[in-house]
DNA sequence: GGAAATAGTTAGGCGGACCTAAGAGTTGGG
DNA sequence: CCCAACTCTTAGGTCCGCCTAACTATTTCC
């Protein structure tokens, strides 16, 4: 079996996150950064890595910076894609403030199955065309 | 200080919730059918309820179910209503199944400050009320 | 090349929310 | 009126995710 969203927690969720958006914009993810990013201290990242590394989703090593397995990629972008449409929904549809908006997408992100996310993706698709015709 | 969803964790709403939705539907709620409801053991609904009476929130006399207080009955109806709108648009705009949507709604409706509800909400009425002229 | 600065880990502890097992309080049918 | 059945609480334990303190490993730079 896949091994998806379900054999992970929330908090397992946000650190898969916080490497892959780490990774894209500064091209690795270290233990400090991610402890930063989370609003953690390290030894919660170096236990949450270690739990990463046994579900076969991360491999991390000392000072080098951690690396996505396959399946720890594509579930990363799974949740990360999530995360940014989410926030986009938050700031441009509903107008919350930008931070607020972050803030949020973070902990509604992890409340919605598959199935509900993949319908309320359809209907965000719907939403941001219009707007952006509107927008011109 | 008014005392409001920030003083309170997820667990707590979830149980304040249980409490006003068992008082509306059988005109009380006790241990037992709130353990039920939430699918948790008696011993957990004991201690939480003796939280929420720390809080201010509810009274509860052996046997005889639960009250709440001026405070904690605001907070609920809050809660539930929250818990209603999302279950409905859950179901009657994304067309999730009826049983995922209410457990979905559960989740979900912990994850939003007052500040983005009150957006939401706003949009959701927006929504109803076409779904409501569409549909005659 | 070695000491200071930086990065990371280990060990141990805490609180929240749940559980099981066992016991105590209440109540209603015979 | 009493005991069986039901309702609830107490006691004690688990797990998870976090923390602090203390230590170890690496890197930097003089």
């Amino acid at each position: 079996m896949p091994l998806s969203r379900k054999d992970m927690s929330e908090s397992q969720e946000d650190y898969l996150e916080a490497i892959q958006l780490l990774r894209q914009e500064r091209g690795r993810a270290r233990v400090g950064e991610i402890a930063r990013h989370l609003g953690v201290k390290e030894p919660s990242v170096t236990g949450a890595l270690a739990q990463l590394a046994r579900l076969g989703l991360v491999r991390h090593e000392r000072y080098q910076g951690v690396e996505l397995t396959r399946k720890g990629a594509s579930l990363a972008r799974e949740i990360l894609d999530r995360h940014q449409k989410l926030a986009r929904f938050l700031k441009e549809i509903l107008e919350v403030p930008p931070d607020l908006a972050e803030r949020e997408a973070c902990r509604i992100e992890h409340a919605m199955s598959r199935e509900t996310w993949a319908k309320f993706d359809g209907f965000l698709e719907g939403l941001f065309s219009v707007e952006e015709e509107a927008g011109k």
